[in-house]
DNA sequence: TCTCCAGTCTGAGCAGTGTTCAGATTATGA
DNA sequence: TCATAATCTGAACACTGCTCAGACTGGAGA
């Protein structure tokens, strides 16, 4: 079963295999999810032998670290669209906005989201472009948060990537739908209920005079 | 490069080959990642042939199964425990404990955690066991925070248990690690002060008057 | 106690995988 | 124009998941 149709080139040289490559994979994912994955399948989905690949990529894991670092790229673009966005009315909404946008993102381009979370793929620690950009995307939320004057911002930016990371991992289990069945509403509405309820309850955090008297003893 | 040194029966028969199964797949993802693990490993640490393990689980997916459903059984008790505790002083300071027994948990039992997670390797649209197992651990939340007496219990439940998630995922990748390193603090510190800050937030979300009146309307 | 059989295990085999490599082909730049 | 570097092919190796015929054996029924 082909995704592409993997057609002939007529030319010895592909020309632009490397993104092929990388296009081919990610469609790969998000039609028959990361399982599907193997080198040859995504060469002879780009219509080429299985050695060709290695030409521009050191391994499988190097192709997957790819996605992911373009993955991140992609992620802190959105993110900093949420963060910069006009009609912030509390600290809390720009969060709930933020974290949306984490979500959104993880439906959006679930091909990449898929790769970006699982370091046993991407070999993180071979592949450093991979940390840099995860950390670039972290550090706009790790900076939303120090806008906001709470006590702890570390604490409360990594609790806040955590359950983007988390909600957005749900939707694209499924559980999210699952769910939302079970208890009877929309997966959509139950996913913007739980983003509000974070923007407030980080509004609450950031009014909480035990907050600030915390790090003063 | 064994993990258990395969050493040789003198009986044709193992005995107990379907838990010795489970136990060198759990030792083996612990050790070497889940990345290490195929099947004809794990029946070698057993010291056992390739085709031996095919009496005892249908596929490779169905091992990663059983040890998945025994995981989420392992966090069920575990958040019971939390959950059921004496000297609750708010809610928030079980939901806070409760979400520390989850991240505790995450990092006691790395190997039954990893594969939790991972719907892909257990497939649990074909083997229901995962699926309710996992329902139990969830609804051990959602009973706690139906008790809290928040607007939106669903939405909290699925926040918390996301955030939990979240947190035990990074926890693991060695990103709370990396993070602290960069932050200059301590990585249990960090994670303690997080989840209390996440006490503290729900705390705030109960009272909140806001929230009660976005039902009443 | 013997016998038989269901459950267990072996080992060969198939198709698919990641990766390497010699050799064929072609783009590039001197 | 032509050597060189980059690219691609296809065969090969060791590995994987999985199947299956046949070897083994614990234990129930005679």
């Amino acid at each position: 079963m082909e995704v592409n149709g993997s057609r002939k080139r007529e030319t010895y040289h592909h020309g632009a295999l490397r993104e092929e490559l990388v296009e081919a994979c990610v469609r790969l994912i998000e039609a028959e999810g990361i399982a599907a994955v193997s080198l040859r399948r995504v060469a002879r989905e780009a219509g080429v032998s299985p050695g060709a690949p290695y030409h521009h990529f050191a391994d499988r894991a190097a192709l997957l670290s790819a996605i992911s670092a373009r993955g991140f790229e992609l992620l802190t673009q959105d993110l900093l669209g949420a963060v910069g966005r006009r009609g912030t009315t509390s600290g809390g909404d720009e969060v709930a906005r933020t974290v949306a946008a984490y979500v959104a993102f993880a439906r959006r381009q679930p091909g990449h989201f898929q790769v970006m979370f699982r370091p046993e793929l991407s070999e993180p620690e071979k592949h450093p472009a991979v940390q840099e950009a995860g950390d670039a995307a972290l550090q706009v939320l790790t900076e939303l948060v120090g806008r906001l004057g709470v006590a702890d911002p570390h604490a409360l930016g990594l609790t806040l990537w955590a359950t983007g990371h988390g909600l957005a991992a749900l939707a694209l289990d499924g559980l999210l739908t699952q769910k939302a069945e079970t208890w009877d509403t929309d997966p959509d509405d139950l996913l913007a209920r739980a983003v509000g309820q974070i923007g407030r309850s980080v509004d609450a955090l950031t009014g909480l005079p035990g907050e600030t008297r915390q790090h003063e003893a």
